[in-house]
DNA sequence: ATAATAGTGTCTGTGAGACAATATGGA
DNA sequence: TCCATATTGTCTCACAGACACTATTAT
């Protein structure tokens, strides 16, 4: 009655990692690619899955135990050949998660990336492009900070994924429109200078992605 | 081998008319949900699409018959539940075509939408906003003219869609920075007043979004 | 005190929006 | 000529970025 055709998941899943973006990456254990690293993945499972993002969360919690995770929808990716078993298509998830150790993934920095298997080279290119380009208006990057973290640490983080330095004052000024971080009431321990502030993400943000007002830069 | 799951790809068809924006629709002929309107879709053919784009069109181009038309993937939607034959999943494009007499999809504003099959009348909400957005920052709008516009008209266009008025001076600047359309050399014909010029997009533009340095309008 | 970085105050150039002035076709 | 709208010129205020200054910790 309907057509035959594959449908998975996959996950892309961003860390920092040396003050590099790193994606987690898993090794085929079967045919096709067999051996080949590829996105974390698999099909739905209809009896369990209430839908594909919670078939993403599924897949993500099998590979990380990081809590409050900030998930979102990439896009679906398709072709009569993508897949030598046929015409497939894939539902793209990404995920950041701040920096941990996990030994079910793999990190790889997104910017050197040898062969993937299937498009998946391609795919996390087009994830890092879209992280990359919500941190220009958005509140992304926090989600790959840890429960506290200080402004200039942050501010790190966003040049990272921007590629290129910001003001302070503008990126404090910009960070704190936002309304979405709080100082923790802690300051920053061992220091060989002036500590800074812990901040922390305001409960209710833990996952949701707030909006600039204006963009950070406009890399004019 | 793998899990059964409806998956279908659903057209939701963008046009102006009478200044407002309107969604194409299609009377559901089959059951479920026969009789109610729905978006144009359909099931992939695996024999003949290359793609799920290629699958969009093909649907859309049974519906109208306009050239260069702007197509882009607007998410995949899911769950369990949303469709009563069993777990579906609908992978959904949306399409900017100029105003034209279609037979075979009837027109109704987007903003004042009866109940619709499954989940469309959401899908049609997320559709609108996503274009709405992209029209402050982008030449999306574009896709909404003819062959031939004013810049007044165009105006007009991105001014129904951000539901606000713009300054013409901003807008001109913003539009002609773009660089995406040029003069046709004639001018609007029938007029009681001085007569615009009329202008055209740019080859190489047709189908094809230009992102804005700036935005139109930051809603402030 | 010095070093080093956190955090804040202030200036300036750019550009969006407001408004004014000019241009052009039809009646 | 007048009317209505197109198109262009100019001013101003707000904000992003630059830069300088003050604050705080360890040595």
């Amino acid at each position: 009655m309907y057509p035959t055709l594959i449908a998975t998941v996959d996950v892309v899943l961003f860390t920092l990692k040396d003050t590099r973006l790193h994606v987690g990456l898993v090794q085929r254990e079967a045919e096709p690619y067999k051996g080949l690293w590829a996105l974390p993945g698999g099909y739905v499972h209809p009896q369990e899955d209430t839908d594909l993002e919670y078939t993403a969360q599924r897949i993500l919690g099998s590979k990380t135990d990081t809590k409050d995770v900030f998930i979102e929808q990439l896009g679906t990716v398709s072709s009569a050949t993508r897949d030598p078993r046929g015409w497939s298509l894939s539902v793209v998830y990404y995920a950041l998660i701040p920096a941990q150790n996990s030994e079910k993934v793999r990190l790889f920095p997104v910017d050197s990336l040898h062969d993937l298997a299937f498009d998946h080279k391609d795919i996390v290119a087009k994830a890092a492009d879209r992280i990359r380009n919500k941190s220009y208006y958005s509140s992304l990057p926090v989600f790959l900070c840890g429960d506290m973290f200080t402004l200039p640490q942050l501010q790190s983080v966003y040049e990272t994924l921007l590629g290129e330095s910001v003001d302070k004052v503008t990126f404090r000024r910009k960070i704190m429109e936002m309304d979405i971080i709080e100082e923790t009431g802690i300051m920053e321990p061992r220091t060989n200078h002036r500590p800074a502030k812990l901040m922390r993400v305001k409960q209710g943000f833990k996952n949701k992605l707030a909006l600039a007002s204006r963009n950070l830069n406009c890399g004019g």
